[in-house]
DNA sequence: CTACGATCGACAACGTGGTTGACCAAACAG
DNA sequence: CTGTTTGGTCAACCACGTTGTCGATCGTAG
């Protein structure tokens, strides 16, 4: 007999949300108690590269507005700047400061050990079939990272 | 050479979230459509049963004054309604309306029914692996249901 | 039976991650 | 030069949380 079906959305942001916290967890121990999960994504998606805030927005899929007031919160942190383009007097370039690439090198740590972890439980081919697992369900075309207004509304 | 780790949370939440977005397309079409995701958890919480605010956030994880705004949305859109418990003149329970019932009955249907599609993709004996593995993963002791507070802050 | 502590539900103020709409300034295309 | 995009910001608003406070009720210990 089949399990219940709502077992598995469940299963699937439990999954998520231990990771995460787990993540915050040690990243507060590395001298970045203050960063949101909101914060990882925005940074992640700010790249070591910068990005304005219109293109945060895209990539993050939530409004310009929105991302503009999440680039305020990094920077009252001292994790992001803005700073004036030079070639267009309209575009404010929002560039991770030091650190902010620290927050995102250890993010990128904690988050290999943890999959490690995980590998330790259910072995290396196995988490592997089940990463391929959900490659293989999950709509290909990207998604949008707007978590707290996606669930709430 | 292992997968990055920033991917597994990426891929549980992509997962997670699809599930999510194809059981409320579904739902508006069977005459659910103000049905939001944190709607379905707390109107799961509920239960046939019923349950009082407190109660609920306790099952959620959230405060009784999260919980009873929830309840006040829920009502609202006719799917629950608070009724005084008769040996307990503090207490206001909630029951869910036939309404309420529907959309609850209908999303497990849905549930199942997604999960039979995963099973085609993946083959059942895999989709079983899967929250096998999950299961194994995942901390044991339960976990909040507080999705958008938990994001944000 | 009375007094005290715990609990229930509600109210208020606030924080955070979102939304639209409006607006100006700068860039770009004709 | 003009009209349209685009980038950033301001303002108002909404949803889902938080803490603190409060009166009313319940349960229990004295």
């Amino acid at each position: 007999m089949a399990e219940a079906g709502f077992e598995l959305p469940l299963l699937l942001f439990a999954g998520f949300r231990s990771l995460i916290d787990r993540l915050h967890e040690e990243l507060a121990l590395v001298g970045h108690p203050d960063v949101r999960p909101a914060y990882g994504f925005a940074m992640q998606a700010i790249g070591v590269g910068g990005a304005t805030a219109s293109d945060l927005g895209r990539r993050l899929g939530i409004s310009k507005q929105a991302a503009g007031k999440t680039v305020d919160r990094l920077e009252a942190l001292g994790y992001a700047s803005r700073v004036d383009d030079a070639g267009d007097a309209r575009r404010k370039v929002v560039r991770l400061t030091p650190r902010g690439i620290d927050a995102l090198e250890r993010s990128a740590e904690i988050f290999d050990r943890l999959r490690e972890e995980w590998a330790g439980l259910l072995g290396v081919e196995r988490l592997r079939e089940l990463e391929g697992d959900l490659r293989v369900v999950v709509p290909s075309d990207g998604f949008r990272l707007d978590v707290a207004g996606w669930f709430g509304g």
